[in-house]
DNA sequence: CGCTTAATGTAACCATTGTCAACATAAATT
DNA sequence: AATTTATGTTGACAATGGTTACATTAAGCG
């Protein structure tokens, strides 16, 4: 999607676009807090009352941000998902491997989809719309795998939630920096391909019955 | 006259934990975003110089609750671990298990630790320090399930890893509200248990030579 | 060309916040 | 008892942000 490059001063044009990417970029910088529609409006060369038009507060700025994060997000895994058409199981663990990508690409998207800077996502329809779509599609995935017998073991739920989490988790902890790459480590994606890997031969591991029920813990206060 | 008549004594006493506590409190009732030093202390039915004499800022508060949930986790970990001690594969599934429910417990403390709400984490040292004891004691666990033979694959890093990243990633995914649990559904220990116990085996399973390379993603701009 | 409308700017207003200084009370120390 | 230290209160201040009313510009259309 080509997007025109502002050509009149006044009119911007494309200033609530542009608005999400100051706003990304200040993220980038300088953190979600410090982050007001006044700030970004400033760091957009507008002024503050121009994004007040576009957006009702900071929070409706951040909804814009998740949503679009989710698209890209979706589009990335549909690409890397197609692209191993013919391979569900590989497709599977091609589209976590894309997922933990786009993480490391987007660490700020990240921060704000999962983040909880959105205090209720459950108040923006088309966020949990566009959550749905995400987890849908790899639930998809996971559900051809396992009618083309690519799959052993039987929860398709279970594995979906399984490997989401796993490549969410992983993506989490490399976004938040938790998992760092300095001094020539792994890169990310072999990280993740290491990881839905090993989930992978779970998966694809007989059944074993050994579940050990662990012991009550004390919980902690 | 009881002198236990909540006369309002100068002194709290304990106000700086109090503040943690009510500031917990706000989190998991309004969101990180609305939360301000001068509030909490409002709430705390203080006067909001008070909150200064504790906290220089909100972030260092927020860096509080963050150590609080470090702390918390790793003593509910530890017991976890400690209570399967004969049983070192066990005691990595007890403990995955522990973490999502900790993160179920706590969902308030999560989101500070890990959602991004500190702007730059490594700013404080006893943060990291605390980082690296949850992750440690997780990667002993790994260490010593995997001396004592109970795991089959090698590199010891990347298991520990996969395992955070798993009950990691379903813990935000449940903190977040992505998986609910409306209408019977599985319990977060069940969930946690299925999930582990995939990993456990993709982690016991004999090592499988197809490890498909994903094909090249579009990165999505 | 002039009307209408959408997009942006200007300016003022108010609430909230962080910060500070001065003071008050309690507890600890000597 | 006197002094010191920790803790809490009150009141003021500037900065910032959200909000609103109104002016200005651009652009489309008759």
């Amino acid at each position: 999607m080509p997007r025109e490059k502002p050509k009149a001063p006044y009119h911007h044009g494309d200033l609530k676009n542009t608005l999400i990417d100051v706003a990304i970029a200040h993220i980038a910088r300088s953190g979600v807090s410090s982050l007001s529609l006044r700030e970004v409006a400033r760091e957009a060369g507008v002024s503050h009352s121009a994004a007040y038009r576009h957006f009702a507060n900071k929070e409706d700025l951040l909804v814009a941000i998740a949503e679009q994060g989710f698209r890209k997000l979706g589009e990335t895994l549909g690409a890397a998902i197609q692209a191993r058409a013919g391979d569900p199981a590989g497709a599977l663990q091609a589209g976590g491997v894309a997922y933990v990508e786009f993480a490391v690409g987007h660490p700020e998207h990240l921060q704000i989809m999962f983040g909880g800077s959105i205090a209720d996502a459950n108040d923006y329809p088309s966020l949990v719309a566009a959550t749905h779509e995400t987890y849908g599609a790899l639930s998809q995935t996971v559900a051809q795998a396992s009618k083309s017998g690519q799959l052993r073991s039987g929860d398709d739920k279970m594995i979906a939630l399984t490997c989401w989490a796993t490549v969410h988790g992983l993506s989490q902890l490399i976004a938040g920096g938790q998992v760092g790459f300095d001094a020539g480590d792994a890169s990310p994606r072999k990280l993740a391909l290491a990881a839905t890997g090993l989930v992978m031969r779970g998966i694809n591991a007989p059944a074993v019955s050994d579940k050990p029920r662990p012991a009550k813990v004390k919980r902690v206060r």
